[in-house]
DNA sequence: CCAAAAGTGTTCCGTCTACACCCATGG
DNA sequence: CCATGGGTGTAGACGGAACACTTTTGG
């Protein structure tokens, strides 16, 4: 089996998920209570060890998969973490990886079972080991690639007003946006599509629902 | 010494240099004949594995040292290629590394020493593994970067002429520039800076030299 | 009838683009 | 004296930013 490289020394390589959502105006990034040693009960990114016969980005939908219940998330590989001592336990290099899911979608009883919480990006305590230099190599990605790719979309239910949609741009970039001038450059974006459909539970005039539509998305995929 | 997660399996992990050079109005690509089995005498990167005592940044400094001879070169992490068999012969991950130098500081010796060859970019040919994958995604972030970041004097020796700058552009970009745009843009780079110097060796009227003071320079570092 | 959110255009300014000619000089 | 590369300015197009009022309706 080890018939070429077995003079050099192997690592342990794991993938780190930094999921954010999106609820009542803010960005959210999920975190959980580290239920292993070293560093148990502190503050962390969910992750996994990245088995012999799976891929990084197959670890990474395992992971993202047993998490959050959801196949076929938006997700990016952010970049590989490779300090000799970021983990206090052994040597580890960590693939990070970013997902954008709508938090309506996610089964609220994971939560209790993985031990874990939406927090508001702007109140992110400490987390383990170099999680937190994940989370804003994964943030300085997300507000580059808003900017070409309708990321926001993944952050949404299937329809949502324009207003919801102007609020993830907000939060992702961190700054107020001028509604007019927000409207006017959806308008030019075919793959957002408005529909005949009118939500009410947000205003008394009710505001039209938008939805995405995948196949008209012509950009770059990275 | 194996405490904490011993029941998860190790793999392999590599760095891979992608080196660009410029020269002849054209982006190059150091490249060199594999000298160890699989794949012996196939066209490949430069690589090397991490070891247990290094980061994946050093690794790939290291690498780089030693295959060029020069220290703080600009070097960016591309990303991680986990692909199960990407690596033909045993599972290996790997992590790209991309580094701009200037040809001429090249030692030329040191070609013939790792059998080496400094081949265009647009006449690359079938490399090993998925390397050639990792070109390009390395060519994807150069030309992004090329827009926020002077990446462009890492290809040039320390004095330059305006006109080898706007090749470098166009080399990157693969596109024509304007040349009075071009200069236009560049004078209001404040990192950018003109000498009294005068280089006749590529006109009879001689090009004023420009120098790049990195002091200057109040950039994004992402 | 009024509070609360939805929806809608115009003007201005800065930036990018297209474009053509003179300059200096070595050979 | 001429071929070669170096150097310069202006006018129009385009896109982004600033900005305020009307509409609808549930309570």
């Amino acid at each position: 089996m080890t018939r070429y490289y077995s003079e050099h020394s192997k690592v342990w390589v794991s993938v780190d998920c930094i999921v954010f959502g999106f609820d009542q105006d803010k960005l959210k990034l999920l975190i959980g209570r580290r239920q292993m040693d070293p560093g148990r009960g502190e503050w962390s990114l969910y992750g996994g060890f990245v088995g012999p016969d799976e891929s990084l980005d197959e670890a990474a939908n395992r992971v993202l998969l047993n998490l959050t219940g959801l196949k076929k998330l938006y997700m990016r590989q952010v970049g590989a973490f490779g300090e000799i001592d970021r983990d206090p336990g052994e040597r580890v290099i960590s693939v990070a990886y970013c997902a954008l899911i709508n938090v309506k979608d996610y089964d609220e009883h994971l939560l209790e079972e993985h031990g874990l919480q939406w927090v508001n990006l702007t109140e992110l305590p400490k987390l383990y080991s170099d999680h937190n230099n994940m989370v804003s190599c994964a943030m300085k990605l997300l507000k580059q690639r808003i900017k070409t790719e309708p990321l926001s979309v993944n952050l949404l239910p299937d329809l949502f007003t324009l207003t919801q949609l102007q609020h993830v741009y907000e939060a992702i970039l961190g700054d107020e946006v001028d509604k007019r001038n927000f409207r006017k450059r959806i308008k030019h974006m075919d793959f957002i599509e408005k529909t005949d459909l009118i939500d009410k539970t947000t205003s008394k005039r009710g505001a039209a629902l938008y939805r995405y539509n995948k196949r008209a998305y012509k950009g770059v995929t990275p």
